[in-house]
DNA sequence: GAAACTTTTGCACACGCTTGCAAAATGCGT
DNA sequence: ACGCATTTTGCAAGCGTGTGCAAAAGTTTC
């Protein structure tokens, strides 16, 4: 029941070498000879030994260890996200730790350090909470971090961005298309740096076009704050023809309360654009035109650079596009609009 | 840049104390003056000192480093019960690590053993995936093991299920109020105890009332698997105008197919009860009845057998009822079924 | 067969921490 | 001031592993 773990030294003598021998056997690269190494392993096997990970991690200067750093880890794309690096960092023989940051009070400071505490290799933030002074303590204690959509100018950690300007121009640019004049953007009151940017590319590409935006903003991007957007854009006298919501949950709640609270027709009245692309999205009540999240480009740049050497990461930054994919919420011909 | 950790010793010398005292400073309960105590955080907090789990876990019984072994996490259930769960451990002050089993193939059981070479203190297995083998290997390593809605009939992990077969005999409780006599059940190929439990209780209850079930099984719980799912059923010569889907996604698209592909409406023609209460559930397009998951239970269930010492861990199973929430997708007064 | 060389092996120390044990320090009652 | 009980403290022995170094074993060359 107790400490019944068998260690390197169990091994050792029942396969009848050194305890060194042992360890050298399951360390890749390390001088052995076949032979031995075959009779450890083969003991190994026998008496269940697996080489315990706290052990080698305090010797070595790497524990194998990565954090995933995520607040609402419950929303479809941040759900996505989480899978998918999950996976990744397993297939490459990572072990991921989950950092929740839902609550914006200490103890997410409280768990950053954790990883600090378990000597993580590397932290991966996908939520914009942990501060900023927590993100230099990690990097001061050797840690590599990733940075998903922050725009925290700090210098050390690999910055993943979208190009949200240029996806912003091709919204616009598809509702032009598609015949539409008044134009709206929904945002949620959150602020965050890659929502801003969204907002303030729309906002340029329209003016671009001597057109003006309504926008709104309204609680967090989720489902219910869409559904209030559409009640404060919708209710006015000059309805828009055309919405660029910030996410797709607000999207979706946006078209939701547009239908049945307004009766609008989507998109013979009035063309929406999402953004994320979630499962939801696709779902044949909404049928969403929306900006797909690279999800497979960004975690694999995320794993290439954690897997350079320290001293090579010379790219420290990377930006990727969204494409757009047509669906139903937006008139006109589904063609690509580069 | 490398190695620039600080540890208890730095400390000590630091304090003016020895190494020992800086590590029961640091461990609660353990004999120190409070002066010397105060003066050794005072030095970790010039420092920067953080206790090094690694070692810590070495020598301690316990890691402090807890399991979360699941699969489709980015599924809105599952992923509802990985935040709950991690927000909690975290609260806890446990570190959870995150087994993806999306795969089937041995690198699963790679995954699972790495929890072992962790030395993690438990594991929580809300997949159905993990070979029994392997769970049989974390409990012999001394690791506590909560299974949930799994039946599993080994002993030593904690059990938790829900009471699926009450829900069901509910549901057709509500059916048979709602004036409905042609039942069916949405279930999918993947046959997980809980989800065949749910279609067995289903039957039996309408038997109990001399009514036959049809019964459809499509590919995984998924809305596509639904929509396929209304295909099968309202094709043909007689509609059912009850449908039990053994899960909302399953139940979302079944009613999306039914209202677009067929006409049907809900309710007045066809009453559909889901199982989860996902957050899509209560989106305004669907408003379906459904069975909450009693999430929160589960955790805080889990949590507390998990801070029970060894030897005191009398219960061994919990069971949970998921309580039906009343929306609209079944006709009939909306009074809470008992 | 001996010398020169390469590969393999074992010893011993390090990593950063916990903890039993005994010594030192403190408190208390007389 | 003294003896005794009670904390507090430091020493040292671990925990299970990696790794530099030198000795041992094996290989090649003349």
């Amino acid at each position: 029941m107790s400490k019944s773990f068998v260690s390197a030294n169990d091994v050792a003598r029942h396969a009848g070498v050194s305890r060194s021998a042992v360890s050298r056997a399951f360390t890749p690269g390390a001088s052995v000879s076949e032979d031995t190494r075959k009779r450890v392993m083969n003991s190994a096997q026998i008496l269940g030994y697996h080489v315990n990970q706290l052990a080698r991690g305090l010797m070595r200067s790497e524990s194998g260890i990565v954090c995933l750093v995520v607040s609402e880890m419950d929303t479809p794309y941040r759900a996505q996200l989480v899978r998918a690096f999950s996976h990744e960092l397993q297939k490459a023989g990572k072990i991921s730790m989950l950092i929740n940051t839902d609550r914006s009070d200490s103890g997410v400071d409280a768990a950053l350090r954790q990883t600090l505490n378990y000597r993580a290799d590397a932290s991966i933030l996908l939520s914009g909470l942990p501060d900023k002074a927590i993100t230099k303590l990690c990097l001061d204690s050797g840690q590599r971090i990733v940075l998903i959509n922050r725009d925290d100018n700090i210098n050390g950690p690999f910055h993943i961005n979208l190009n949200d300007h240029q996806a912003a121009k091709v919204a616009v640019n598809a509702f032009l298309r598609a015949g539409c004049r008044a134009l709206a953007f929904v945002n949620s009151e959150v602020g965050t740096p890659s929502l801003m940017a969204r907002e303030n590319g729309f906002l340029a590409a329209a003016a671009s076009f001597g057109l003006n935006v309504t926008v709104t903003r309204h609680g967090n991007t989720v489902y219910e704050s869409g559904r209030h957007a559409a009640h404060s854009l919708l209710t006015s006298f000059d309805r828009p023809d055309a919405v660029f919501c910030v996410n797709d949950l607000m999207a979706l709640g946006f078209i939701d309360s547009a239908r049945q609270d307004f009766g609008v027709r989507i998109p013979e009245d009035l063309c929406v654009i999402g953004f994320d692309d979630i499962e939801q999205a696709s779902w044949s009540s909404y049928e969403l035109t929306t900006f797909a999240q690279p999800i497979d480009q960004i975690v694999q740049a995320s794993l290439l650079w954690l897997s350079e050497a320290a001293d090579t990461q010379n790219v420290k930054s990377q930006t990727f596009n969204a494409p757009l994919v047509w669906r139903k919420t937006v008139r006109g011909n589904h063609q690509q609009v580069s």
